[in-house]
DNA sequence: ATTTTGACCATTATATTTAAAAAGTCAAAA
DNA sequence: TTTTGACTTTTTAAATATAATGGTCAAAAT
């Protein structure tokens, strides 16, 4: 890492404690340094804006993401096993970095959103592939039937985001909702996984 | 039905016709008396206020579906063609009468949202017990393995809301949806019932 | 040369006030 | 019994003022 790597690094956990805390808006550059007893101007000697501040904090959690998740594509388990450990990751993110998450779709007219709404995109699309290569791990071996692995691996990763939307907007009607609702997220999406991940054991009858 | 019934009945199917195309908030106590050529102080000598007038639209409309839902449920058919024409109903619905839909949910300081909340809540029951039915017929008629029937039809209503919850989100953010999404939702819906229900055409391997 | 900073500006969000609109009432007319 | 115009009260929306925040820069410190 270069010299200024490491501050680079600390500025970057600094501000990824407030956005997880508190969520990006309500989160002041000066706030960040204040944290690290550095002058706001230092932070922007560092970062051009809050938007690449953002940006690279969100770019570290997915390279940790991704780090988690393909030591367990690199296993040998069952395809609902390993789908269980990914939700297990997924249920712990959320619960440390919930408020980042959702934040990350307000809009904020001191953010480019279409550079973060991209970088979302980004990282589902990276999800997604993880579940494809569960699915076609999962027909390599016979374990499943053979079908569109794409489409399957979109249409699961939309089950589980539905499942949470459902939960959150049901649960806690908007505010910050309680550690119990990733856990019933989490139940949710484990019931829809099996049988979800039992009907691609079998092909399909069309009527 | 009483005399005055009718005239009721007049003031529902007008005031209908601003919810779903304006939605609820958007849509005042003189523009439902306008369209039917009457004077505001009259609607209120048959509806107490803007929300029982509400409910009773709403109920309306639960009665009207129920009956559309329960047709279906005495045929002869397969369970999953059954679950696909209840899909076919709900989008034919929601295209019609999404804002109305929507618009339960937006907090307005004129209507009480608790009854609003509750109605929804048993409109959703109500659809439930016709999942729950569903499921049950194809089980005893050896169409499906053994299960625990409320929990999958709570699971099933659940992916099903989340798919259309996802899909919103994502293809139009925030204002009214164009028509195409309830295709979309539609598509996704037919799939994920596809996979859902067989996996629960066998027995379930625990790992 | 590189890093850090206080003072500063322009923009954006928030709080407050003001005006318009809507819900709901009622005595009187039909 | 049903209908209504005129009225009151509450709520929303628009306008305005105020505070907060993102971002800049010349100068100081390392």
């Amino acid at each position: 890492m270069e010299p200024n790597g490491i501050k680079k690094q600390h500025i970057i956990e600094a501000a990824l404690k407030r956005f997880s805390h508190f969520g990006i808006n309500k989160t002041t550059m000066s706030e960040i340094a204040e944290d690290i007893a550095v002058s706001k101007a230092n932070l922007y000697y560092y970062f051009p804006d809050k938007t690449t501040l953002v940006i690279e904090v969100i770019k570290h959690l997915i390279a940790e993401g991704m780090q988690a998740y393909n030591e367990i594509l690199n296993q040998s388990m069952s395809v609902l096993e390993m789908l269980i450990r990914f939700l297990k990751i997924r249920k712990d993110f959320f619960e440390k970095h919930y408020l980042l998450h959702i934040t990350l779709g307000f809009a904020d007219s001191h953010l480019n959103m279409e550079e973060l709404e991209a970088l979302r995109d980004y990282a589902e699309t990276k999800e997604i592939e993880i579940l494809h290569k569960t699915f076609k791990k999962g027909i390599d071996t016979l374990e499943l039937v053979t079908f569109d692995v794409k489409i399957v691996s979109q249409m699961y990763f939309t089950i589980l985001k539905g499942i949470a939307m459902v939960s959150i907007s049901t649960i806690s009607n908007k505010d910050i909702p309680e550690i119990s609702v990733f856990n019933e997220i989490f139940e949710k999406q484990k019931i829809a996984s099996t049988i979800f991940l039992n009907g691609l054991r079998h092909n399909l009858i069309k009527n």
